[in-house]
Order: C-alpha cells, then sequence, then structure tokens
DNA sequence: AGCACGCCGACT
DNA sequence: GTCGGCGTGCTC
C-alpha cells in the first residue's frame, strides 16, 4: 500500500499516509479482539494469519495472531503500537481462521482458548523478565551497599549477560528474592527487561566430511593418503568414508558428508582415530539441519489391489460423493474399510488437495503409520498427543510448505492449517473421545473437521462399524450418502459370541473368582493351541473399592465423592478423578479391624488372578497404568504381536484398532457395568463396545470366538450384539431418543456450576435455571440437578441441561441468551465466585 | 491468564 | 511501624 502512494507521489509530497490497525486474538481466554497501531514501516509486513508481538498491559510482552487490518482508529482509547512482525507469511491459514471463529461460536468459548489449543507451543511466544547490570554500574568501582543476596546476584550478572526471575530464585535457594530485585533496581545497579525467544528449534545433526582443500582436486586427496599411510587406523576411517561418499565420483557429494554414527558404525574403526582426523584438519565437523521425520519411504502411488467388496464400496462413495458432500462407510469390524480409504486418499492427491485422516487416539498406532508411510512416504504427516513441541510445529510448518499432503491425527489435528483439503477422512466416527471436555474450547473434532471440510468445500467420509445414533439418522433422513459393507475381509467369518451368565455360574459354584470354569476353559484351550487372547475389562487398578468386613467402611477421596480405587502394584488407594493417592492402610482406620476387602475387580487384579489360575499363561497388562510411559505402548504391542505375551488384559485400550493375527478368543468379563451406565447414550456405547472387542477376536480363515460374562443375558441388547444387528439398535435407539428428546432430535447444552460450597452451587444453579426457564421456556431447560459424581476437586457441582430443538432454534440466539444468563449471575454478589462452563453436545 | 493496585495480620 | 498475604479488576 505504501509503496502504492510513493509511487504515485514523489515521498516529499506524500505527507497521507494511511494509518492502519490490526485487530489481534491474544492466546488468553479473553473474549474480544485487541487493536494495535501498525507502525507505518510495517504495512506492508503486517498479514492477517501471521504472528506479531505486542505489548499487553504494562509489561508482558506475547505473540498473538492477527485476525483482522482495518483503517478504524479507535475511539475511546490510544492504541499500543505492534512491536514486531513474526511471520513473513500467514501461519493461520484463511480458511482456518473462519473455523476457529465457529469453533469459538459453536462451543462457547472465546478465540483465544481456540487459538491456545490450536497452536503447537513452539510457536507460541510470551515473555520472560530478565535482568541484566545497569549499563552505567561498574561493580568494580562503584561503591554500593549490597546485601549479600544482592552481591551474590551482582556477581552472577559479571559472568552472564542476564538472568531470569527463576535462576535468581535457584541462585539464592529462595522464594522471596524479589525484594532483593526490587531493591537493586532501586540502586540502579541492574535493570529488568522483557525478552522473548523463539520455541522452535530445528532439528541439528553433526555431520562430517573432508576438509574442503583436500578435496580440490584429485591430486590432493592422494597426497592425503601418503601423508596417513603410517597410521592404518586413520586411513581405514578415510576409506571408509570415501565408500561410503564416493567424492572421486563426485566431489560435491563431500559436501553433505556423513553423521558421525554412520561412519564410526563400521566395525574395526574407533572414535578416536576419527577423533584424531578432526584434530588434524582432515574431517571437518559441520551442523546440518534436518527434518525431525526422515523420510524413509518414497511415496508409491501404485494401484492397490481392492477385494471385490471394497472396489464396489470406493465405487459407491465416489458416485455419492458427486451429489453428497458427507458420506458413510458403515463397513463390520474386518471388512477392510483402510484400504478403501487409502485408495480414496489417492484418488483425492491426484487431483491436487490435501487430506484429513482423523483416528481416535488410541487407534492411531504404530501400525496404521507405517502401512501408511508405505503408500504416501514422505507425503504423510503424523500428528499425534504423544509428539513433542517441536514435532507438532514441523508438521504445522509442513502442511503450510507443502510438504506434507495428507495427515493421519488425532483429534487436535483439526486445528492444523490446511488451506486446500479435498477430503476428510474421519474413522471411527462413534467414538466420544472425539470430544473433548476440559478445558475449553469443549469441541467434537467430527463436528469440526465437518465444518471444516464445508468450508474448504472438501469431501467427507466417516467410517465406523457401529455408527453414532446421530450419523446413521443422518443418512438415514438423506442428508449424508450411505455405503454399507457387510462382509468381511478375505471371506473371514465373524466370530461366534457366547454368553456366560455369572449369576447362575455362581450359584453352581462355576466361578473361580471373576472368571467363569467356562471362560478358563476356553483361555486354556486356546494357550493349548498357541492361539492368543484378549480379556477386556472396563476398569483399571485392582478394584473400584475397599471396604471394611467389620463396619463397612469405605475409603474415600477427600476432595472428590469417589471411592478410592485400589492399586496393588504401588499398594496405593487412588481417586481416578483429581488423582489424590494414598498408602492404602493396613487396618481399617474406622474401627481397628484388619479386615479391608476389595470390592469389585479391575485390569489389575484380573492380570493378577489369572496368572494364579493359569501359571503357564503370559498375561500382560493394558490400561492408563501400564502406558504411561513413551514406548510401553509399543512395547505391549510387539510383544503380544510376536506371540512373547498370550493374554492382553486391558481397558478401552484393547477395543480399538489393534489386528492380531492369532487372536482367537475374546471374553469381557463384566458386561452389567457398561450396559447400565445412567446415560441416555449406554445401550449404544455398550453395543459399540461389544461390537468392537468382538471384532478383535478371529482374522482370516479362523472364526473366533467371544464369551461375555453377565448377570442379565436376556438383556435385548446382546441378541443385537450376536446377530450383529446394527440396524435393529438404531431402530430401538432413535425411537427412544425421540420419544425422550434427545439428540438427534434436539441439540443438548449442558451448563455445569461449580463451587466449594455446597449450598452456593446449588443457590446459583437455580438462580441460573430460573433465569433460562424465563428465557427459553420450561420445555428446554431441565434442571438444575446434581450430577452422578457431586464433587470433584473440591468443587460441587450442579447440573442444568438445555435442550434446543434441532430444526426450530435460532442456535445462535439460544446461546447468546444462555452467555447473557451466565453474565448476569455472576454479577449477583453472592454468586460473583462460582464457576460456570457451558458443554456444548456433550457426548 | 497475568499482573498491579489495594486493604488487613505477623514480623524486624 | 513494614512486609507480604491474596481479593478485585483491567489489559487495546
Amino acid at each position: 500500500m505504501s509503496e502504492l502512494l510513493n509511487f504515485n507521489y514523489p515521498p516529499e509530497q506524500a505527507v497521507e499516509r494511511v494509518t492502519f490497525f490490526a485487530d489481534v486474538i491474544l492466546p488468553l481466554p479473553l473474549p474480544k479482539l485487541y487493536t494495535y497501531r501498525i507502525p507505518f514501516e510495517m504495512n506492508d509486513e503486517v498479514l492477517v494469519g501471521a504472528r506479531v508481538i505486542v505489548q499487553f498491559g504494562s509489561k508482558k510482552v506475547l505473540s498473538c495472531i492477527v485476525a483482522e487490518i482495518h483503517q478504524n482508529a479507535p475511539a475511546e482509547y490510544q492504541a499500543k503500537y505492534i512491536l514486531d512482525v513474526l511471520d513473513d507469511k500467514p501461519i493461520i491459514t484463511t480458511p482456518q481462521l473462519k473455523l476457529f471463529k465457529w469453533i469459538a461460536d459453536y462451543y462457547m468459548c472465546t478465540l483465544g482458548e481456540v487459538i491456545n489449543a490450536a497452536l503447537p507451543s513452539a510457536l507460541k511466544l510470551s515473555s520472560e523478565s530478565r535482568i541484566q547490570l545497569h549499563p552505567h554500574y561498574n561493580p568494580e568501582e562503584d561503591e554500593l551497599i549490597l546485601a549479600p543476596q544482592e552481591e551474590k546476584i551482582i556477581y552472577a550478572l559479571q559472568h552472564n549477560q542476564a538472568l531470569t526471575f527463576s535462576d535468581v530464585g535457584t541462585l539464592l535457594q529462595l522464594k522471596s528474592y524479589h525484594k532483593f530485585i526490587k531493591s537493586l533496581i532501586q540502586k540502579e545497579a541492574i535493570i529488568i527487561y522483557e525478552q522473548v525467544s523463539d520455541k522452535f528449534s530445528p532439528k541439528v545433526v553433526k555431520k562430517l566430511r573432508i576438509s574442503e582443500h583436500f578435496v580440490q582436486d584429485e591430486g590432493m586427496l592422494e597426497e592425503l593418503f601418503n601423508q596417513l599411510a603410517p597410521q592404518p587406523k586413520q586411513l581405514d576411517v578415510l576409506l571408509n568414508y570415501l565408500q561410503k561418499v564416493p567424492v572421486h565420483q563426485d566431489i560435491h557429494l563431500n559436501y553433505k558428508g556423513i553423521t558421525k554414527s554412520e561412519l564410526a558404525n563400521s566395525p574395526h574403526l574407533s572414535a578416536s582415530s576419527i577423533n584424531t582426523l578432526i584434530k588434524k584438519g582432515v574431517l571437518e565437523q559441520f551442523d546440518q539441519v534436518v527434518s525431525r521425520f526422515p523420510v524413509e519411504h518414497q511415496a508409491k502411488l501404485l494401484p492397490m489391489a481392492l477385494s471385490e467388496h471394497q472396489a464396489k464400496a470406493k465405487d459407491e462413495i465416489l458416485g455419492l460423493f458427486k451429489e453428497k458432500d458427507t458420506v458413510l462407510l458403515h463397513g463390520v469390524t474386518g471388512s477392510g474399510k483402510t484400504e478403501v480409504y487409502i485408495d480414496l486418499i489417492k484418488h483425492a492427491l491426484d487431483s491436487g488437495g490435501q487430506v484429513l485422516y482423523l483416528l481416535p487416539e488410541i487407534a492411531l498406532t504404530a501400525q496404521i503409520v507405517q502401512r501408511l508411510m508405505k503408500v504416501f512416504g514422505d507425503k504423510l504427516g503424523v500428528y499425534h498427543s504423544k509428539f513433542s513441541d517441536n514435532e507438532r510445529a514441523e508438521v504445522w510448518q509442513g502442511i503450510l510448505s507443502g510438504r506434507f499432503q495428507v495427515v493421519v491425527g488425532v483429534r487436535s489435528s483439526v486445528f492444523l492449517p490446511f488451506h486446500d483439503l479435498s477430503l476428510v477422512i474421519i474413522d471411527e466416527e462413534h467414538e466420544a473421545s472425539y470430544k473433548q471436555y476440559d478445558p475449553a474450547p469443549r469441541y467434537n473434532a467430527r463436528e469440526t473437521a465437518l465444518m471444516m471440510a464445508h468450508l474448504q468445500g472438501a469431501k467427507t467420509l466417516l467410517g465406523s462399524a457401529t455408527p453414532s445414533v446421530e450419523t446413521y439418522y443422518n443418512c438415514k433422513t438423506g442428508r449424508w450418502g450411505l455405503v454399507e459393507m457387510t462382509k468381511r475381509f478375505g471371506e473371514a467369518q465373524l466370530p461366534d459370541i457366547e454368553l456366560v451368565n455369572t449369576r447362575e455360574e455362581q450359584h453352581r459354584k462355576n466361578m473361580h473368582s471373576h472368571f467363569s470354569g467356562k471362560l478358563l476353559t476356553a483361555i486354556e484351550e486356546r494357550l493349548n493351541r498357541k492361539e492368543q487372547v484378549i480379556l477386556f475389562q472396563n476398569r483399571r487398578g485392582y478394584a473400584p473399592f475397599i471396604s471394611c468386613e467389620e463396619c463397612s467402611w469405605i475409603p474415600k477421596c477427600r476432595h472428590c465423592a469417589v471411592s478410592l480405587s485400589y492399586h496393588k502394584y504401588n499398594n496405593e488407594l487412588r481417586c481416578h478423578y483429581c488423582g489424590y493417592h494414598e498408602r492404602m492402610p493396613h487396618d481399617c482406620p474406622a474401627c481397628g479391624a484388619t479386615t479391608l476387602k476389595s470390592m469389585g475387580f479391575g485390569t489389575e487384579k484380573v492380570e493378577d488372578e489369572l496368572k494364579l489360575l493359569l501359571p503357564n499363561a503370559d498375561v500382560q497388562r493394558m490400561d492408563l497404568d501400564t502406558t504411561k510411559k513413551k514406548n510401553s505402548y509399543q512395547q505391549i504391542i510387539a510383544d503380544f504381536e510376536t506371540g512373547k505375551t498370550n493374554v492382553l488384559v486391558g481397558t478401552q485400550m484393547v477395543t480399538k484398532g489393534l489386528d492380531f493375527e492369532h487372536v482367537s478368543l475374546v471374553g469381557i468379563l463384566n458386561a452389567d457395568t457398561i450396559i447400565n451406565f445412567p446415560d441416555f447414550r449406554a445401550h449404544e456405547r455398550a453395543y459399540q463396545l461389544f461390537v468392537q472387542v468382538s471384532g478383535r477376536a478371529g482374522r482370516k480363515e479362523k472364526p473366533g470366538a467371544v464369551i461375555i460374562q453377565t448377570r442379565d443375558p436376556l438383556q435385548p441388547i446382546f441378541r443385537k450384539v450376536r446377530s450383529n444387528d446394527y440396524l435393529s439398535l438404531y431402530e430401538h435407539e432413535i425411537e427412544e431418543r425421540m420419544r425422550f428428546v434427545y439428540p438427534p432430535f434436539v441439540r443438548m447444552i449442558k451448563v455445569t456450576v461449580k463451587h466449594m460450597d455446597e449450598r452456593v452451587a446449588e443457590n446459583a444453579a437455580i438462580v441460573l435455571a430460573k433465569d433460562l426457564t424465563d428465557r427459553m421456556g420450561k420445555q428446554q431447560v431441565l434442571g438444575p440437578e446434581v450430577p452422578y459424581i457431586f464433587k470433584i476437586r473440591n468443587l460441587f457441582l450442579q447440573e442444568v441441561h438445555i435442550k434446543l430443538p434441532r430444526e426450530t432454534t435460532n442456535l445462535r440466539a439460544a446461546k447468546s441468551q444462555i452467555a447473557q444468563a451466565i453474565f448476569n449471575l455472576k454479577l449477583l454478589p453472592d454468586f460473583k465466585d462460582v464457576r460456570i462452563v457451558a458443554d456444548v453436545d456433550p457426548v
């Protein structure tokens, strides 16, 4: 813009300087954007979607995203200047910014919260206060009276350019170091300043090459050989280098060099002779910036052989995409949906767009990544919660630069900077874990991905063996397309499902702890046949609670309204809500009896008892407790894959995405807790879980078996699971949802009121519910009610549920009513510190 | 979310 | 008498 003006008028006449302002999104939970003034010389550099540095408040300097550039000078205040521009290209794309605004709007949070969740923290900058010596202060000459602590700080600053506050804290071994800093500032011995530092650091490897002056021509290299002849070890190193880097063929190869480990990795080459060569100046060390994602495979976009059913499904999907933007692929477990996805991704890449392939956290395994790597090679980016910050930033940049065209990732991948999306795949579409519950943004990646696809004109394919009722409803009403795959891949049979009535078995004295005789025999059989078994128990730990046999005392969490779970491996009682833990008491703190008994059972107990009952079984447990370390998850899977272990006991984790050839039996130890969960989705969930776990049994020609232990085998859900009758489950569920007014017929918003004082929480919720009822009518507001777990982290909870009829509600207006009601409630002095959280489409 | 400003208890 | 506790309110 400025160039344009300068072009038209000579600079000295260009008095009409246009002043621009930028509305920026701060990475904070603030409801509005803040307007900063763009310094004239930055007019061309400040771009929507790029990061700029601003001072916010009296000292903090931080990076934020430019959301809008305009010329409207704020009337009521003097805008501060933008201090610096960090990016010469936007790091947030225009469609992304639109999506973020939608998320903030739809899920009732601030844009700052969205940005905060979206950006890898390596791309977020915030300043830190640092101190350095005052430029006019000379500690050697100026005589100041200093406290010993102050002298210490000055001494440290004479040897270090600058210190952060926490540096000072560690230096003095003190928590209250502030007064010394203050005093030194007053004495003008030091100054304080704000420093932002870029957290993204490219990965650097140390490499070696022959020093340049030896490779200018052949003769010099020969001379070098002669020189080194008396030192055979060093000569060896050189020869080895030339073998790996044939400099004699192309002299420029030397420039790229070789890593030290590559060179040293040959036998009888010692590191010391390499080091000697470095010291002599024959080899030189240099740093090279490399990708954190090394290219292991080149993309092989060859046509892949799809089975007849897969090819048919693919054609149907492509056919439906001509008229619909969204299609559901409903394929039974083991029908080979992944191959269909891969084929469609290739198809999408051919037309030049980007692809996002969403998977739930626990289904995104090394297995699937490797498979995709083989096909898409270095075009594939992976986005995972176990990735480091720098790795995430690199994926982010890689998508912007066009290096990654396909991304396979978890929930948060919907925040990535796609700008030319042509296909989105949402696998395991029904998964509740696509919904983030805490903290804000409380978004559902499925809905967000659908909106992103919509904004970018991309097609969306949802996939599931057990679709959510909402999704299937959208297909049934014709909004979305539907493609069914009813055959398992390679003619594999669906497993045979057997129910064991644990109530009866107990009467017949046929229960061995939590195992029925039938299940034990079946496990033994598989082990004898060298086959493998998966056991599912939906509860971690040893026992969900313990109880005194004498006085019935049950240990409870001191911060939450739940009993403490017993974890045997560390002899601890632990709260699964806040993490509080204490040692398992030896005797009852209430009555002193030594008869504390564990009640119920979790995965740890299953593992324990199975080892006792079947001593020749190699049992491994997979749950949150055994997979906390970075690679333990992979290790457990690898051990099971290679047959090192033959029984895998686990929670939800064993139900998704795992394909093991030799698993011929799956046991569900206690189906009842899953079915009887107090939630309108309990049946749907139970069905999904049972079908998904069952799907782990039997592949190829071996039909698998599933044994479900339950006290109530007559539950109609079992009939549906056994006959794989999704449709009848759906029809039953949709009817109930209609009758009791639940999604998909209404949108739900759950408002949770929290306060330390039970009465305050209750009263606040009553007032809020009343206000909401006045605003939106009696039909739409339910509660307040006390949730099943009524206290978490010392906050008492109250819930108000709002039901908004899907077709008739003006969503935006309804949400603004809710926001108003919350705002007004907080204005009341009694309720000023109640915490209120709105959760849109809770799951 | 920070951070500053502002009003009440335990220390030199 | 001050230091420093954290309650309230603002940040372009």
